[in-house]
DNA sequence: TTGAAAGCGCTAACAG
DNA sequence: CTGTTAGCGCTTTCAA
């Protein structure tokens, strides 16, 4: 840091349409020579004074070569700062040691922060197991899509062996990928259970939405709530059907009845909203749980506008413990998945697929946790 | 989608902690056999009935072959289906077409949810210009993080020979990954000015934040407001003053006084509370700028706490239009920055850079956008 | 215009 | 325990 620089000092084009000037060649820089390639196995065996099996065995089987041999290998591979040429591995051991992730495009005007989470996971997890992430694109979102379309990003990767495998997280969207994906024999293991395909047989991680919605209830009737409603998604969405099934299971152990208590409604702030307005008109709960923080900051929104406080008129809350969540005043309490063990999971059970171990067929489920806030007291 | 299926039949293992179950074998489905190759350029060649090297020249020179030759062979890749094996291209050509970048861990407690957008538009832009986005992780945000740690990932990828180019984006922390990489030679765009070091030379992409804050600010002075506050970042954030000058040069343009009305704090909702708090107290402003939307949702904090609605009593304006912006009521007015074009300068940048064309060393700097909503009035 | 030969850097199989 | 040989699938000379 320098800190007499003068923010402004740097020089810089600004555009306001993404165009390069055209003067260019009045201020380029020669481009500088490429950077040397990196030493290779023979370098590493020449200065080592042994044959490049004998490195490659170093790296692969250490318990192969003498100990002395070993560490003379080792400290050349030390010294040149050798590192394996992916490439060139990958072409033999027909192993990318990449994973596939697609990134469905980002849902602005929610309050879904979660995607973002949970690439951050999935990263970190797969490192520790010796895996990068491939990101690509493409899929729902744009209109025409197809189903050639959806699993185009898929087959393209799988034609090309650019991954060995893929982590599949829209599968709530009766996307044709998980189904498409085992026809293909592809090697994949999906976020999220096979809901509207009970008989697949491909490995899952998932998170107990139901779990959790009984946590949040659970709380609101600790906390002495009697009347509390359910703001969900339309009947068709298991997710959405999972989710509210915790709330009836917990209103029904309390006891409470659930009458008139539940709507279902898109998944938009503007959904939230007149839910909860239609909700304090005509059923008069003291507490409202929501299917998504979107839900729960349209439920906001109704309070705000009628003069009442989250927490201390109204309690609400949320699901997906969404950034909005964490800072939107008072505070949103919601339910938060466990995406740091979902992503361990995940590279777990890929790992094991990947060495073609046999796979349970059971999926695996976690519990999610209830990040408690303000708005429910 | 089969609309009879109970949410709950499908079998799953609930885990608190995650470990597989141990009765594995009980319930064992047999792995089953691998997926069969992908065709090869050989496979393609026997089809057409000519040799490999002509299905290469019908791919990468097309304009080599007799046109009734390339139909035939472009029917029988067709008809095969065969893509290119990326690993062994990346062997002979040595491009990789993979993109690196760094996943910085997720920033919870803040409204920062810029990254996901910017992700988003990377993988896209990427797309269109034959790319891929390989992330990693590593770098700051783990205790006890060492200079070498900080290029460690950087350097990895670099030996492994896994990506083609870097785009840099944490440059604002004065990391030494900008500097490293020029030193290294390695191919890199940085998504940020090399504000710390007005020598740098690398290619750099960049928002002008100033420009960013003159439109809130100008839109603020346009609904009449005479008092407008700022809240920004400590002085040697550049990023920070760089954004307060936009502030400055806008009150200067219209006459209005700025004394007593700015106000230094950490990135945080707190931070913003705070702030907000010691203005109204002492300043006694109609409208407050925020250098970023965390601050901003803290001043709504205060104002909830004081029964004050933001756009009726203070109007209020935030920075990155993150998804709390969007949907927190009445809605968060914010500077909103182009990152869809950001991601195409950027992957313009870098295929220039890669196809070794000389560099103006001026930068890119993008005009950003105000996002108007309720907090504004 | 098309084909033959070589080799990118690595690892698997086998010989010594 | 170490070295030799071969080949993963592709592109790039160079001849025909």
């Amino acid at each position: 840091m320098r800190p007499g620089v003068s923010p402004a000092s740097t020089p810089g084009r600004i555009l306001d349409t993404p165009s390069r000037s055209p003067d260019r060649a009045e201020h380029t820089v020669p481009s500088r020579p490429p950077a040397p390639l990196p030493p290779t196995l023979a370098d590493v065996a020449e200065r080592a004074g042994v044959s490049r099996q004998t490195v490659s065995n170093a790296i692969n089987n250490p318990d192969l070569l003498r100990p002395e041999t070993l560490v003379r290998v080792q400290d050349a591979i030390q010294a040149l700062g050798y590192l394996p040429n992916r490439a060139a591995r990958h072409l033999r051991t027909r192993a990318s040691h990449l994973i596939g992730l697609r990134m469905s495009p980002a849902q602005e005007f929610t309050a879904n922060a979660a995607m973002d989470r949970f690439v951050h996971a999935l990263v970190e997890a797969s490192r520790e197991a010796g895996y990068h992430v491939l990101l690509f694109s493409g899929g729902p979102g744009k209109p025409d899509t197809t189903a050639a379309d959806l699993v185009r990003g898929y087959d393209d990767l799988l034609r090309s062996t650019a991954v060995d495998a893929f982590i599949v997280t829209d599968t709530y969207l009766g996307n044709p990928q998980t189904r498409w994906l085992s026809e293909r024999r592809a090697p994949f293991v999906a976020f999220g259970r096979p809901w509207a395909d009970p008989d697949a047989t491909h490995p899952w991680v998932d998170v107990d939405g139901a779990a959790g919605v009984v946590l949040a209830t659970e709380h609101l009737i600790g906390r002495g709530h009697e009347r509390i409603a359910w703001i969900g998604w339309a009947e068709s969405s298991f997710i959405g059907q999972d989710r509210r099934s915790g709330w009836e299971r917990a209103m029904a152990a309390a006891g409470r009845a659930t009458d008139g208590l539940a709507l279902s409604v898109t998944d938009t702030v503007a959904g939230g909203r007149e839910a909860s307005a239609a909700l304090l008109d005509t059923a008069h709960p003291s507490a409202i749980v929501c299917a998504s923080d979107t839900l729960a900051v349209g439920v906001l929104h109704t309070l705000a506008e009628r003069g009442l406080y989250p927490g201390r008129d109204i309690a609400v809350v949320g699901f997906d413990d969404s950034q909005v969540a964490q800072v939107v005043p008072p505070g949103l309490t919601s339910v938060r998945q466990p995406l740091e063990q979902v992503a361990l999971e995940l590279v777990r059970t890929l790992e094991a697929l990947l060495a073609r171990e046999p796979y349970d067929g059971r999926g695996v489920l976690l519990t999610p946790t209830l990040a408690v806030r303000g708005s429910s007291g």
